[in-house]
Order: C-alpha cells, then structure tokens, then sequence
DNA sequence: AAACCTTTGAAGTGC
DNA sequence: GCACTTCAAAGGTTT
C-alpha cells in the first residue's frame, strides 16, 4: 500500500525538514531557456559540458569514447539506463559523467544524423516492442493507418532532463540505501524534501547542468518539441482526481502535491 | 501489459 | 499573461 511506504518514509522525511517558514524554500531560478538565443546550426560543441564540472578523474572527450571501448561504455546492451545516470557523487561535487552519458549526442544512436553507429540512448527510445503486423494484414490497411503505424515506429527522442530530475538521478541510490525503500512515489517525496532543504548554491548547480542539457538537446535536435511526445502515454480517466480541489497547484495527475505531501496524522509520537 | 503514484521543472496549449 | 496539462525518471502497486 502506498500509505505503509508513505508513512514509513515520513520517518527519514523528518531527517530532513524543509527549511523553516514558508516561502523560505529556495525559488526556482529564472528562465534559463533562451531558444532565440541557441544556435541552430554546425556540430554542437560539446566542450562546455565537460569542462563545467571539475573532477580529479576527468571524463574522456566524446570523440575519445566513441574509440574506446571503455568500462563505462555498454556495447551490446541496448538498456543504458544504468549509464543514463549521474554518478555516485557527492552533493559537493557534481559528477562529471552525466553529460556525455546523457546525451544522445555522445552515444552515437540512432536519430543523431551522420553517426553510423547504432548504441542507442536513453533520450531515444524505440517504440514500444510490440510485434510488427504480419504481411498479411498490409493490404488491409489504409494510407492513414500506414502513416500513423509508421509515426509510431519513430525513435521517440525524449525530454531532458530538468533539474530536479537530474538531482532525483543522482540522489536516489542514496536515499533507498538509507530506508531501504524501493518504492519511486515514496522515494520521490523525499527526494522532494531534500530538493528544498538545498541551499540555492546547491540548487544552482544543478539548473546550470540542466541548462546546458538542454542547449545541448535543441543543437542535436533542433526540430524536436516536447509536443512531438505529447499523447503517447495513455491516461485512465482523471475525474476521480479533480474532486479535490484544495485550490493549490495540481500535478499531472490531477492530484495536490501539497496534500499528498503533508505526514500522516496517526504516526506514533515516537518516531517523531 | 500498461497505467498509476509521487516529486519538480520545462514547455506546450488554450483562453 | 495566466492557468492548466503533459512529460521527463523510477520501481512497486494497481487495474
């Protein structure tokens, strides 16, 4: 049940108060997307992404990693979710990995024009694997339902990855090692907490590192909207959600974080 | 099997 | 410009 986890995580949760008063939550950083602004055409520079975040084991340039066949790079595996990820680094010091991991760019996948290489990246997933129609059925189909068929089978290029969500990578491994937790809606309260418990410095670092994922998505993809993915996950009916309206900012599910959010009313005082 | 849950932020839509 | 919606990740839970 949702509630166990939920109030099981309320107990770490309380390690981790947000900080006192309202309002006091650090503000979301300005805009930092400025579309007009972003150049749209010639080979992405990469430099800046690798360069931003010092480590004492530097991470090889791109072009070095698409030669090497080094630990980090998985060959044969399509799934690099596992590679997808920030590296265990501490909140102080950003990993150094996430860029050329993260992006698409750098794993000379599919969708990256003039990369003849084929490892695939997390950004681009293919469609859902389900099997393709028999000949059979071809002649049976129109030429609208060939073209919506053949706009499924597109790579999907996926949205990058905003800050918080770039933190969420990062922390989460910690966090479930922590209360042993495994369950994300449980572990992404927490992580919410955590994520207003930082400083604004903290905070900071990671929307400058979402920003240049992004700058770096819209050079490798200039024509790419996060439209183009809208409609692709299908939705049960959400009415049941909006009856309760608290009048606070709804989430994608037409439920109310704020509420969602607040501890549960019968935990023991002990554990508090 | 696929949506749901849960979080924040970016971006899209509609008025 | 504002309010609302969708989707990014993740993995256990629910339908």
């Amino acid at each position: 049940m949702y509630k166990d986890t939920v109030y099981s995580a309320f107990n770490l949760l309380m390690h981790y108060p947000p900080p006192s008063g309202a309002g006091q939550h650090p503000q979301p950083q300005p805009p930092l997307h400025n579309k007009a602004s972003q150049p749209t055409h010639g080979v992405p520079q990469l430099s800046p992404l690798y360069e931003h975040f010092s480590s004492p084991h530097p991470t090889p340039a791109p072009a070095d990693i698409s030669q090497k066949q080094g630990v980090h790079r998985p060959l044969q595996t399509p799934d690099l979710s596992g590679f997808y990820s920030l590296t265990s680094g501490s909140m102080g010091q950003l990993p150094h990995t996430v860029s050329w991991f993260t992006h698409p760019s750098l794993m000379l996948g599919s969708g990256v024009p003039g990369h003849p290489a084929a490892i695939p990246h997390p950004a681009i997933v293919p469609p859902s694997g389900k099997q393709e129609l028999q000949p059979y059925d071809r002649t049976l189909k129109t030429q609208a339902e060939s073209k919506a068929e053949k706009e499924a089978k597109k790579p999907t290029i996926k949205k990058p990855l905003n800050a918080f969500m770039l933190y969420m990578k990062e922390m989460r491994a910690k966090v479930i090692a922590e209360c042993t937790l495994k369950e994300s809606a449980a572990i992404n309260q927490i992580l919410g907490r955590r994520w207003h418990a930082l400083s604004r410095e903290e905070q900071a670092k990671y929307y400058e590192l979402a920003r240049k994922e992004r700058q770096l998505h819209m050079q490798l993809y200039p024509g790419w909207s996060a439209r183009d993915n809208y409609g692709k996950k299908k939705r049960r009916s959400r009415e049941k959600h909006q009856e309760s309206n608290t009048g606070g900012k709804r989430n994608a599910f037409g439920t109310y974080p704020e509420k969602a959010a607040a501890p549960a009313p019968f935990l023991p005082m002990t554990v508090l």
